[in-house]
DNA sequence: CGCTACATTGACAGCGTTCAAGGTAAGTGG
DNA sequence: CCACTTACCTTGAACGCTGTCAATGTAGCG
């Protein structure tokens, strides 16, 4: 099995390795199946091999909160209650870590590196939701698209200034920046007209101009 | 040393509690001092005795989020990088436990309620970011000036809906919000001529209708 | 009393939502 | 191969909420 590129994975011995790919599962989902419902009790922990995934909230009056977009390396399930508060579902066909969470506490307790990469792991998703937080409190709508260029530039793989795929819906980007999908529309005509961007095609996005969409992203 | 009341002591032995006291300082700070400033090297960790308390996060355009309030029993200064990423200010006079982080870590190997214990609040911090996302996204501005009552409420002793005191200025509840002021104090108006609430005093709040309030807090 | 800091109110503009219509791309069946 | 369907996206117009700028009001304090 295969645990490079994994951050959960660095600095491990091929012998602590052997005992955690033990009890993981690979499992393989389509582009829409859910890999867990929001409320569903939590048994278990997922690290991304392969695929986009996005984790939702949905609220009492149907309003959806989109939390964050998931690509290889990131780790999702963590959770001290015993539900999920979130529902997790692909947007591509993906492939995945399947961990029985007890088990992978319990290993993380006798692997010191394995626990420092589960809260390194945590944190990074933790310090991820406070940079949302800051976009959806302060910034304008361009200027929330920009962010989200910038997140998928770092984070998807082969994504480029020249060609970076949007592997979700126009529902699903205007739900995570806290928007109208007709605002999202709009805003990216804006910043094709302002000649920032293009786009090659509906799921695709070129950046013309990254120094000004970087600026327009973090200020 | 008291230790009642505090989420993070729940369940430890005397002898446990002990061993946590032998290093950790009861700290008294004025209204506006900072417990540590953004940036800062993370060393230590706090829990809340009493008074309020905000968490700030400063952009480098030096526009301001509120992360959140603390009030008695909450934790502050969990961090995996080495540097606290938030500025942390009282909004009152108040008094805290101070502990060093790696040692309060390092007793938390050893006891394992205290372990769970910061697990847990770890966790309600973090629930609370992902509700305050929520409402960031979603939420018009006489809704999200509700949910902060509705949190006051929930959080802050002493409150009532007959009388919840607004520790922090128009300014702070606008920065949590992601509003301006003068947004805040419109919104206040509104739900005062709606016949929600009244303001006693310009700090504080008096809820007439809390199944509304309620309802505009959450749905 | 007057200063200062903070809060409220008003007018206005702009951004984002809402509602509605039109356009585009992919898939299906004739 | 083409019409038709469907799902998704874009665009337009009107409205309303929120931000901005400016003036006014208010509480606390020397």
């Amino acid at each position: 099995m295969l645990f490079d590129d994994c951050t959960l994975f660095h600095d491990m011995t091929p012998d602590e390795l052997e005992r955690l790919s033990s009890f993981a599962e690979i499992k393989k989902f389509k582009a829409g199946d859910f890999l867990f419902f929001q409320n569903a009790p939590a048994g278990e922990v997922y690290n991304v091999i392969s695929g986009s995934i996005e984790v939702e909230r949905i609220s009492c009056n149907g309003r959806r909160q989109i939390l964050s977009f998931l690509f290889p390396g990131d780790f999702v399930g963590l959770t001290s209650s015993d539900r999920y508060d979130y529902g997790v579902k692909c947007l591509t066909d993906a492939e995945l870590f399947q961990f029985n969470r007890k088990r992978l506490y319990a290993l993380a307790e006798e692997v010191p590196n394995l626990k420092s990469n589960i809260n390194q792991v945590s944190s990074k998703v933790f310090s991820r939701i406070l940079d949302q937080l800051y976009i959806l409190g302060q910034k304008k709508a361009h200027e929330r698209l920009c962010f989200l260029f910038m997140l998928l530039l770092e984070r998807q793989p082969g994504a480029t200034p020249e060609r970076i795929t949007l592997s979700m819906s126009r529902q699903d980007m205007a739900d995570y920046l806290g928007l109208t999908i007709e605002t999202v529309s709009r805003s990216l005509a804006k910043l094709k007209s302002d000649g920032l961007i293009t786009t090659p095609t509906l799921n695709s996005v070129q950046i013309l101009d990254l120094d000004a969409i970087e600026e327009l992203a973090h200020t």
